[in-house]
DNA sequence: GCTACATTGTGCATGCGTGCGCAATCCAGA
DNA sequence: TCTGGATTGCGCACGCATGCACAATGTAGC
């Protein structure tokens, strides 16, 4: 019944979980729809329109307790539980992927790690032994990931998303400057900062000409 | 006249262009809104409407001519130029940006790199030597960057954005994991892995327990 | 040069997300 | 226990993005 939540919603959350964490983490216990909108730049209405459409976690002339709120999106979000993730592509990108300790502390786990260039292959990172793309497939058995992570040039990257797909992943975070297609039961999110600067230089492109 | 165009076109355009170019590599003419929407995941009347905003690009009963609308939106985007950029933020998240090679392809240019850590600063990475954040103000007025890319910790990260803001920055790449401020003529882009990882366990969290 | 066909450009309707406004409700203090 | 003040939850209306459908128009082939 409540599965009609808008996508845009969902992408909410997570910043609502990100701020929640920092007020917890300040001693807060409790928030109202107006701060927590300020700090985000989202109107309060935007907030509780959101929360609501999974229940009632506020208190009327109080605002939200931050730590049961908290609980609440991490289990909405399914973020309670530890997710393991497998990486394909450990060139310099997939190196900084894999180095990067933004990950483990929100408890996403980087279990393996695949390539296809011969020099990559046995060689550890990050206390990882970089594998073969070629046994993906049966490493998948034993390792139960339900994220990848691409980041490998664009050329091959649809065909390691199939393979991906194929080994049962579920959510495909990808790196990759190409528009991949997946199963419609398949989440795939792009990271391309290209595209973050190409869309800004528009509205730059004639600023500081004119006195 | 023509100011009242919808940020989310804006924001398709840079994969327009993404697939636009590979088309132009391949050696293709013409391509018509049909193909280049199967490609993207976009219907087809959402890519002529895009279009429209900004003028008549395709030819009836053809399509489009593939090196023309390239260059069309190169224009529209402003990525004709080049565009200088700083980093501030040498870390291990920093020296991978300083080393990604997708950027200087598009015309973004990483000319200054700050940081705080007087460990790092004097060192060259990538052939820049990393400077102290403190002679940032100065040093922009040689540099006349335009955009700034952030990859500090998120409890510095609001200040280094204030100072590039302060310092004519007009655009930012905001890797630190902050909702950040910036006045209503500076343009803010986030990237964040994490938020993308944790909207998409949603959709997954109850998928593969039952058989 | 004419005809048949394909594809664009766009007015219009649909649907969806956003934000307003208020009733419902909860807390704090006396 | 009662009253004043504050904030949530939500119905509703507005506005905007999306996609349809068709007229306009260009192309290719004969």
């Amino acid at each position: 019944m409540a599965l009609e939540i808008p996508e845009v919603v969902i992408d909410r959350l997570p910043i609502y979980v990100r701020a929640l964490t920092v007020l917890e983490r300040q001693g807060r216990d409790v928030v109202n729809s107006q701060e927590l909108g300020g700090k985000l730049g989202v109107t309060p209405a935007q907030i509780r329109k959101d929360l609501s459409y999974f229940g009632r976690f506020g208190k009327q002339g109080r605002g939200y307790n931050v730590k049961r709120l908290l609980e609440e999106l991490h289990q909405i979000l399914g973020i309670t539980r530890e997710w393991s993730m497998v990486l394909v592509g450990v060139g310099q990108l997939g190196r900084a992927i894999l180095g990067y300790g933004g990950f483990a502390p929100q408890g996403f786990r980087i279990v393996g790690a695949f390539d296809v260039d011969s020099e990559a292959i046995g060689e550890r990172v990050n206390g990882l032994e970089v594998k073969s793309i070629d046994v993906l497939p049966e490493e998948m058995r034993q390792l139960h990931a339900q994220l990848g992570i691409v980041a490998v040039p664009a050329a091959s990257a649809q065909q390691v998303i199939d393979m991906l797909v194929a080994s049962g992943v579920k959510a495909i975070l990808n790196y990759a400057p190409i528009a991949a297609h997946v199963p419609p039961d398949v989440r795939i999110k792009d990271i391309d900062p290209v595209l973050a600067l190409q869309s800004m230089t528009f509205y730059i492109k004639d600023a500081g000409t004119a006195p």
